[in-house]
DNA sequence: CTAATAAGTTAGATTATACTAACAAAATAT
DNA sequence: ATATTTTGTTAGTATAATCTAACTTATTAG
């Protein structure tokens, strides 16, 4: 048995994995605003129960049974929220304090409902891929950047593969999860594309980094 | 601040003490499973927030407000079945579950817009009312059972006022919350009534006895 | 009315989840 | 390359909610 609480813990290790594959004690400290001791014996204890890989000082990462458990609590999570909003009529920045909560529900049948009064919804209105109920998250929605075209507006969603490297130099560029971008110009020669984001107004970026980006297309 | 486990002692107080006012530490460890020194250190706990009279070896009550806030989560208890078996296609008995995680949604939007999507019902599909939101029990839906007319189908719901001899005569007649009665008869002469339930077929109350029996009608 | 039974209470232990203080290791900056 | 800062860990404490064992009070049955 998953408590609640263990629940919020492989939620955030999940969410903060999802970039990088793997996340540390202080970035969980930080976003579930819990001191560092007391994610640290957590995560011990999600280790023994065989749902986190724990080394100490090493980066923390989710098995594959634990990433499947967060995976299943996400969905959870993003079909409460499309449910609030298609069939309830809340507006979408009233619902996820709701679905925080509805998320923790043991109950199959509530939402295998929910799901199917949906019409089987694969995103949310976000464009969050929801998990299939296996856990499964469809990547589809998002794309990696070589694949956009000329004038294609997309949100920088994920990086993999990942490396330290590859991190600094987005870090360097100002380049952060969430930011948006828009594709100014492709060029054929090596496939290096010209964007521009935040204060940037042009800033080029080389094949070799873009076939690590996974961007949503916006719109 | 409740929380969830105090939420479910207060619940089962509330239940407990609809039909005599009052409720023992035994019969809400019976009910909730837990043993009686933890009911005990719990009641003495809800007492100190207010939400409970408790004095040694007396009999439990709730304050005011400790019913105000049981009723409240009765209500979300009652909104959340109705909304599941109305909105969502449930089947009565599918619903309890469910209803029993979502009543402990700290939420006011949510079960105002479940309200508003019911239309405010009164009462749910058992008859069984349905606290408004400031926790009043409209109690219109029982009805003493010295007003009733023979060939009424009723169920036993509760008995105001309440004595220890009454309790004991009800008692030792198998007449128990939750028995179902047929009216077979009414003698004019001093108003006693001739009921069938269970595997008797024919016992007579006095009018003394009716006029405290709180009953719902079937269909 | 007393003896037996049931109900209520107290004391002390246990588990889960949090904390602070102190120390250790790793990363960073000069 | 070492000093400083950040991150991670250990140890010990606190609170909520549970338990068992032992004792007390109340109720019930002869």
């Amino acid at each position: 048995m998953i408590s609640q609480t263990e629940e919020n813990y492989l939620k955030a290790l999940y969410n903060l994995t999802y970039l990088k594959g793997e996340a540390s004690v202080n970035e969980i400290s930080k976003r579930l605003e819990i001191k560092m001791p007391t994610v640290n014996s957590m995560m011990k204890k999600l280790s023994e129960k065989g749902l986190v890989h724990y080394e100490s000082y090493k980066p923390l990462k989710l098995t594959e049974e634990g990433k499947k458990e967060a995976a299943l609590i996400i969905r959870k999570h993003r079909l409460t929220e499309m449910y609030l909003v298609e069939k309830m009529g809340f507006a979408w920045d009233e619902v996820h304090q709701i679905a925080e909560q509805i998320e923790h529900i043991h109950s199959p049948e509530f939402f295998t409902k929910m799901d199917q009064l949906l019409g089987y919804p694969t995103v949310d209105p976000h464009g969050s891929p929801i998990p299939d109920h296996n856990g499964v998250m469809r990547s589809e929605s998002y794309i990696f950047l070589d694949t956009c075209k000329t004038g294609d507006v997309v949100t920088l969603m994920a990086v993999q593969p990942s490396s330290k490297e590859l991190l600094q130099y987005l870090s360097a560029k100002d380049l952060e999860l969430g930011t948006t971008l828009t594709i100014l110009s492709i060029e054929p020669f090596d496939n290096s594309i010209t964007v521009s984001y935040g204060d940037r107004t042009s800033a080029v970026l080389s094949s070799k980094v873009t076939a690590t980006l996974l961007v949503r297309p916006i719109s």
